[in-house]
Parts: structure tokens; C-alpha cells; sequence
DNA sequence: AGGTCAAATGCAATGGTGTTGCATTACGGC
DNA sequence: GCCGTAATGCAACACCATTGCATTTGACCT
């Protein structure tokens, strides 16, 4: 099932109601290669000859992170589709410096490590983020 | 030797004037326990009965970035101090989600890891940044 | 110490980003 | 098809960040 698809089903789901705006968001987050801003998003749609005012945009966007269907990427000030569902505490992404390429990835050694080490510096890790930075191999 | 000095020498060593302003931001930013925005240190500045430019403030924080001397902690919007200097590849924090107390850690296998991984996916990875965050010790 | 000059700062203006309140629209359920 | 409510659009606003330019000042030299 495509992304959209599926952001569609967990809308539903949870009660909230499918819009044009929503499939919008959702239609040109599938597409992005690279994290989009949410004025890049108004653009986007633009440019298909609709229109949605920058305020729904954040809504929409900040509804689809609360379902864990896209990520703001910090680094970039930009969103993504979430493509490794059900991790909610875990977000790492490698991005190309370059181009902005992005892709999502999870591991359970790195998470496992990572609160070994909060534990000995006396935190209680809930949530990890990654945003490691380099070449992808396009732009090598 | 303190931050503010070991960081004064980086300026002098690289050409770079000493400046009351530049004194003053790093000033704010040792004593910070939390990551600090820019807009929080004009006011830190303010409250010692002097002033400084916002636009001073966010020059000399780009400046001490680029030199590593503080890092922008994402998650927070804000900057603190770099306590690991000659690591200039890899930034790691804890960051406590209720009362924003940061401490910086590094790990030699993480690193490692984290670029077997980016090898596997096709990136050469460059540059790892992770922003845990969680309870610290106080807040629990 | 004082003079010199490039680097750094302050100020004003501007542009970008994100938020709020409220009137209007349209989706989902009947 | 109608209804009620959730969602959107619009306007206004607040905050964050950057740019150009005139003025100041720290580092260097004598
Ligand atoms: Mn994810
Ligand atoms: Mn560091
Ligand atoms: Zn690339
Ligand atoms: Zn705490």
C-alpha cells in the first residue's frame, strides 16, 4: 500500500476526516526525494495550479507528526515521510549535504547502546534522534 | 583552563579580535547549564546592565560554531558550549525533555556503527549528530 | 602612548517563519 | 440531500534571522 494510501486509512481511523488539503500534504510528501518546508509544499501545489494557505499547511503537518506519518528533520526545516512505521521513539536519518537526499534508518544495537550510555550519565533516554551528515552515492 | 579563556586563545590563534561582545556571549553561554537562543542572551546580557545587537549576538554564535567552540542543539532552538573540543565530526547529547539540562558524549563504537550503517545504505557519512532526549537524574 | 586601518559592531530596514482568532466551508454520518 | 462539527482560509500578528551601510574599536606598528 503507498504512503498515501496509508496515512489515508490511519486518518480515518483515528476519527480525523479527509481532505483535499490532506491529500495534498500527504501527495507531495510521497514525492520529495528530500525533506520539504511547509512554504515549499505551497509552491508544490502551486504549481498543479491549486492553492492551500501556508496556515493549513502547519496544521496538516503537525497533525501528520503527531501520527508519526511524517518527521520534521531538523536539521533542514524540513518534513519527510515517515518510511520505518511503528518506531515512535526512534528517528535517524542520513542526509546528503549536497542534494538533500534523505533516507531513514533504524537499528537496535545503536538504540540498545545509546541508553547504556544515558543510563551511566544518569539520564532515563526516551526518545533518540540522528542527523548524520555526508555524501550520498549520486553526489559522490 | 576555563571555556571562555581556551576560547579566546582559539579566537587570537586564528586571527580573530577579542571583542566585548564575544567576551559577553561566551560569557552567557559557560554559565549556561541549557541550551541558550540568541534572543535569551541579549536578555542574560541586558539583566547585567549592558547591551548587545541581536544581529552582534547571532554573528558571533555563527563565528564560535564555525570554530566549534558552541554547537546549535536543534531540538531546542537554542546553543551551549562545546565540552568534547577535537571532535569535530561527531556531536551527541542528552537533553532533558522537562528542564533542558544538556551534556555532550561521545563514543568511539557508535561512530563506528553509525558508518557501517551509512556504507551499507550507500552514503559516506561525515558528520553524526544525535539528540537524546529523556529524564535527566534531577527531573526523575 | 598615539596613529592607522581593517575587522567588528550597531542600527535600520527587510524578509522569512510560525501562530492565533474568527468567519466560512466541506467532510462524514444519518 | 441535510446537518453538525471539524477543518480550512483569511487577516493580522509575533517572532526569528539576515542584509547593507555608517560608525566604532581592537591589534599592530612606530
Ligand atoms: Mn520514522
Ligand atoms: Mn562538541
Ligand atoms: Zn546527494
Ligand atoms: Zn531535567
Amino acid at each position: 500500500m503507498s504512503f498515501v494510501d496509508y496515512s489515508i486509512r490511519v486518518l480515518r481511523s483515528r476519527g480525523y476526516k479527509v481532505t483535499r488539503p490532506r491529500r495534498e500534504v500527504l501527495d507531495a510528501v510521497e514525492r520529495a526525494m528530500a525533506p520539504v518546508s511547509p512554504y515549499d509544499i505551497s509552491r508544490i501545489v502551486q504549481q498543479r495550479g491549486k492553492h492551500l494557505d501556508h496556515v493549513t499547511i502547519y496544521r496538516v503537518l503537525g497533525l501528520l507528526c503527531s501520527l508519526n506519518l511524517v518527521h520534521k528533520v531538523l536539521s533542514r526545516g524540513g518534513f519527510v515521510k515517515c518510511d520505518l512505521l511503528d518506531e515512535p521513539g526512534c528517528h535517524r536519518f542520513l542526509v546528503c549535504r549536497q542534494c538533500g537526499v534523505l533516507q531513514e534508518f533504524t537499528d537496535e544495537a545503536l538504540c540498545y547502546q545509546e541508553s547504556q550510555i544515558a543510563r551511566r550519565m544518569g539520564f532515563h533516554s526516551e526518545y533518540h534522534l540522528t542527523e548524520s551528515s555526508g555524501l550520498c552515492h549520486r553526489c559522490r
